[in-house]
Formats: structure tokens, sequence, C-alpha cells
RNA sequence: GGUCUCGUGGUGUAGUGGUUAACAUGCCAGUCUGUCACACUGGAGAUCGCGGGUUCAAGUCCCGUCGAGACCGCCA
């Protein structure tokens, strides 16, 4: 229907007769002279025109969103627009036709909104006809498309798994859907297609890649959704610095791609261990330091009950020193530091600031000039910096300091929103251990191998056991996870005793996969990433919902559809399901 | 499952228990030939989520309910 695209235009097309369709994204009517801000998936173009003239009688009566198709001569403009890439010239219109009217939109359809996010939801074909969702979702298919491209040059094969499975106990609470043909029977939406990649090796495929939905039912977040895309990956005949190399180069593409950035590799990589530590997070946002400082040791003559106390029930004590803060964090702003961590379980803060060569404030009393010391170069602690300190048991201090930091980074830009830091963290443990169910469970899946030190030690002593597994973290986002397979099938059956699974219940729930790896497994591993995350970071978005182009809202309703909903009592009496009321 | 915050014209917000519920934007009408967040003038548009209560008086306080959001738990 068109000649050109709205984002075509040059001087150099001046006098040309063009055709052009969009959706009209701005009437500006001067009078004797209207502007028309014509809009299509590429850009802008200017539209012309002079009511006086008969033949655009009809420009009077078109509005916002009117879907139009217009012929016209290209014209220099008298005043150019440098923030548009048409912007030297415009187009005279000399003909228009309305293809499509448009009622009054209940959202402005511009770059910037101010819309809420249930009402862009429910109207979420309008929202996603804002440039800046166009460009995300463009953004996500560059990423897809050179995602392909990289594996399909070396040699790795796109293989659809299924979408209906089999449940399996361990780990996140499956989507369920029931079997009409075997009434009270169900199958199980996968959470990750690891079973059938592991198949796929055993199949001799060696090399698989897949971009594929991945289901769990469980609460949502701005940085999740109850159905997902992972960029999901099995080699085999690796280890692990293969895995790292693999995926490195694919992010090396994808950045280069899509931003024009080239990031250096080998990326970082870090123990779990040594992040908890120095983070307090198994994801750490490496963007800005602020890094826990252990303390417990340092602190422990002082007569301060509270330190005591934790000592005495095995706690620990650590501090972040937040450089320079002093004099922006008045008691009271430090009282709402206190609140914010509640959430934690951390009963308190404790605090003492640095000014005038002393230390001032909260706790600062109980110090001695010994550990003050100590403290001084420990912590580098210089004039006007503030300390803050929590002591409690292991994960209370991690979550509550991690939470802080990363608080304090953003509060007092300390971060550079330009950096994408990309990190391992290596050597995970195999297993912690579950309060609730009291029994060891996997730390990452029951499916990742044990190094080889700790391979005769997972039924004896799961708890000192490390494990060949992997997450990649990017600016505090845990962006994938992934590991060296057991191939052996003695190994794993040990495995899934160590998490508590009877013999009964591995053949039941697993039996199919032992028994697949007694007929040649090859070594092999691999990992998934999450697809909408990672498009998230690079669009800047605030919530995975912005690259997903029909995504559920917290609570996960579809507000446009009204998903989920009720169904007939005809389709529960075919799955022979009753409603308890 | 839990904690917290928020529901006010189409949209986004303001609103000390007391006059006709304010502002911005959008919309409608008019003026305007160089705008691009056009400008200017005028206008329409709100049962203040819903139900109950306290009070002489409730958008405002209390209780319930529905809805939205953030977080904790959860997410191998």
């Amino acid at each position: 229907m068109r000649s050109h695209k709205n984002n075509e235009l040059r001087l150099s097309n001046v006098d040309e007769q063009v055709v052009l369709v969009g959706w009209v994204s701005k009437v500006r009517n001067l009078g004797g002279l209207i502007f028309i801000d014509l809009r299509d998936r590429y850009g802008i173009t200017q539209l012309t025109a002079k009511p006086e003239n008969k033949n655009h009688s009809i420009l009077e009566t078109i509005k916002n969103e009117y879907v139009i198709k217009v012929e016209g001569t290209v014209k220099e403009r008298e005043s150019k627009n440098p923030n548009l890439e048409t912007g030297d010239i415009e187009v005279e219109v000399t003909n228009i036709e309305i293809l499509s009217e448009a009622n009054l939109t209940p959202m402005i359809i511009a770059d910037k909104t101010d819309a809420l996010e249930d009402l862009r939801m429910k109207y979420r074909y309008l929202d996603l006809r804002r440039p800046a969702m166009q460009s995300n979702m463009f953004l996500r298919h560059k990423v897809t498309k050179t995602v392909r491209n990289y594996f399909d040059n070396i040699d790795f094969i796109e293989v659809e798994t299924p979408v209906f499975g089999k449940s399996t106990p361990e780990g996140a609470r499956d989507y369920l859907v029931p079997s009409r043909v075997h009434p009270g029977k169900f199958y199980a939406l996968p959470q990750s297609p690891q079973m059938y990649k592991q198949l796929l090796m055993v199949s001799g495929f060696e090399r698989y890649y897949q971009i594929v939905k991945c289901f769990r039912d469980e609460d949502l977040r701005a940085d999740r959704q109850m159905e997902f895309t992972q960029i999901d990956v099995e080699m085999s005949f690796v280890d692990e610095e293969d895995i790292y190399q693999l995926i490195e180069g694919m992010l090396k593409e994808v950045m280069y791609n899509t931003k024009g950035i080239t990031i250096n590799t080998p990326f970082p990589r870090i123990s779990f261990d040594e992040s908890m530590d120095r983070y307090g997070t198994d994801k750490p946002d490496t963007r800005f330091d602020l890094e826990l400082v252990n303390i417990s040791d340092i602190v422990s003559t002082l007569e301060f009950g509270v330190f005591k106390t934790c000592l005495e029930n095995n706690g620990i004590i650590k501090a972040i020193n937040v450089k320079n803060a002093a004099d922006k964090f008045s008691r009271k702003d430090i009282d709402k530091l206190t609140e914010s961590i509640k959430k934690f379980k951390a009963k308190g803060l404790a605090w003492f600031k640095m000014e005038d060569n002393s230390y001032t404030g909260g706790i600062s009393k109980f110090i001695t000039d010994e550990v003050s010391s100590t403290l001084n170069s420990k912590l580098n602690i210089c004039n006007n910096d503030l300390i803050l300190i929590v002591a409690d048991n292991k994960n209370v201090v991690n979550s509550s300091l991690s939470f802080l930091r990363t608080y304090l980074g953003r509060e007092l830009n300390l971060i550079d929103h330009e950096k994408f830091n990309y990190l391992w963290i290596v050597d995970w443990p195999s297993f912690e251990f579950d309060e609730e169910e009291n029994r060891y469970v996997a730390m990452h899946h029951p499916f990742t191998s044990p190094k080889d030190e700790s391979k005769s030690q997972i039924l004896t002593n799961p708890g000192s056991c490390y494990s060949k597994c992997y997450d990649i973290v990017l600016n505090g986002y845990e962006l994938g996870s992934g590991s060296i397979r057991i191939h052996d099938q003695k190994l794993q059956a040990d495995m899934f005793k160590a998490v508590g699974l009877t013999d009964e219940e591995i053949v039941e729930k697993f039996g199919f996969f032992v028994e697949a790896l007694k007929y040649g497994t090859p070594p092999h591993g691999g990992i998934a990433l999450g697809l909408d995350r990672l498009v998230m970071l690079l669009t800047s978005s605030t919530s995975i919902r912005d690259v997903i182009a029909f995504p559920k809202s917290a609570n996960a309703i579809d507000p446009m559809s009204e998903a989920p909903s009720v169904i007939d009592e005809k389709q529960l009496k075919e799955l022979k399901i009753k409603i308890e009321k």
C-alpha cells in the first residue's frame, strides 16, 4: 500500500511523490495549516496540509490513532526537527484516505505513559503500540535471533520438548492439566525441560538448545512470571569450562548486536561461599562496592549485650561502611533503615558514625579504643563514614545487609547504569537443609553432579558436599543456572536417596530417567538462561512485564482476557472434576 | 499464607472532619500559515471502589468487603 516507511524519507527524496500509511500520532491544527505526525512501526513522518483545499476537508475529521493512507509530495521543511529521523522533510498531502477510525483511547499512545500498569495490561494492544514497548519487543527479537544464529553456527540443534509432562516432586509447584482421556490423572507443565534435554544427550545429539516456555506455579514478582522463556542448552563431552566459554561467547554476540557493546570475557568468577560472605547474596550486583565485612572476631570483646548474646548463640556480626554518608543520615533516617530490615527478621540495626576522627552516635560508646583501631583498618573507616552493623544468625545478617547494600547503592547513586557486570557464581553446596521437611534438598536440582571429591559423601555427609553447578548473574539478577549432570545411573540413584526419596519413589517418579542412564550416557552438562530477565536488563526495564507481549499481572491474572476464568459444568463433567466450595 | 501501601473526572495526581472537591493532561468548541509537549479563549466531564458505622457534618475517622501494587514466605 505504501511507497515508503515512516522513517525513510530524507532531503534526497524532495519533490518525490510518495504514499504513506500509519496511525495518526498527533494533530497540530494551526488554522490555515495542519501538521500531522504519522506513525508506523518504523518511525514518524510529518504531514502538512491546508484545510482550505477542498480535498482536505477530511483532514478536519481525523483524530489521534486513526489509520490513514496519504499521497503527497516530499518537501524540505522550513523549520527542521533534529529529534526526528525524518526531521528535514515533510510530506505535503495531496490525497488522504481514512482506512480505520479510532475511538478515544483510554491511555495516551506516547513513548512515556503515566497510565498505571493494570490499565496498560487491560489495553495491552494499545500499550504495545507505544514506541517504547515496540522497541523492547524488537530488541527481544534481536536477542533470540542472535542466540539462534550463534548456536546454529556451532552445530547446535533446536529440539522441541513436550509441554505436557509428568509432575516432579522436587522444586517449584507444577501447573497441572487434567486429563480427559484418563480421568483423575494430570499432566504437569514443565518447570524446565531438564530431563528431556538430558535424554537428548543420551540419544546422542550432543549439542541441543531450545528457546522454550517454562511454567512455575509460584507467586509472581516484578522479575517472575508464571510462564517465562528460557534459553535452554545442553552439551555432551564437556566440563564447566566449556559451558562458561559457550555462554560468554553467546552473550558477547548478544551484547554487540543489541547494544553495540563489546564486553570482556572471561567473566569474573566467585564461589558461592565468597559471594555470601562479601555480598550476603548469591546474586550480587558488582557495579558498586559497599561490601559486607565480618567483624565477629573484632567486636567479640565488647561489653555490648546484643553482640555478646549473638555470638553465644553461634550468630555472626557483619558490617557495611557507607562511605561519606554520616551527614546524610539522621537518627530518624537510620530508624527507617532499621524498620526496612525487620521483614528479614532482623531485630535491630547497630550503627555509629565517624565524625571529627571519633566514633559518634549509636553504639559508639560501647567501642573501646583497641577495637576501634582494628575496625578502622578492617573497614577502612574515614571521616563522615556511616557504619551499619547487623548481629544475628547467618541468614538474617546476610539478607538484611544485602538488602541495605542494594538499597543504599541505589539511594546514594553508587550504581553506574551503563555497566553490564556479568559474573559466574561457582562452587555451590550440593544440598541445603530444609527445616520444614527435616531433610536435605538439592540446592540446584538432583541431576547436578557433585564435585569429584564429594561423590563418595553424598549419603554419609551431604552437608559438606559441593557440586559442579554454576549461576550466571548480571547486575544483581540471577540470569541463569546450570550444571554438569550426573551421567552415572548409580550416582543418580544415590542422589535421589540423598534428598529423601525411597527406592519405590525413585522408580515411580524418575524410573524412566534412571533406566535411560543405563544405556550409554555421555558426560554432559548445560545451562538455562532467563530470556525475559536478560531482555529486561538490556532494555533497562524495571519489570519483565515490559518485555513480554502479553504478561500476567502480579496476582497471575490477565486483565485483558480476564484469565483465569470459571469453566462450565459440561467441561468439568468431562474431566470428572468437582469444585469444592 | 503473611506484612505494608494505594483506590478521587477518560488518564495521572492534590485534597487539616466544615463553602460549589483542586491541578495537570486528554476530550469538545472557537481563534490562529511553520508547529513538532503548538499557543490562546471558552466548555463538558466525578454517585471520591462498594457496604456499614461514628459524627450536627465523612473523599478524609473506624469496621467489613472488592480491586491494584510492593515486599516476606515461596521460586530444585
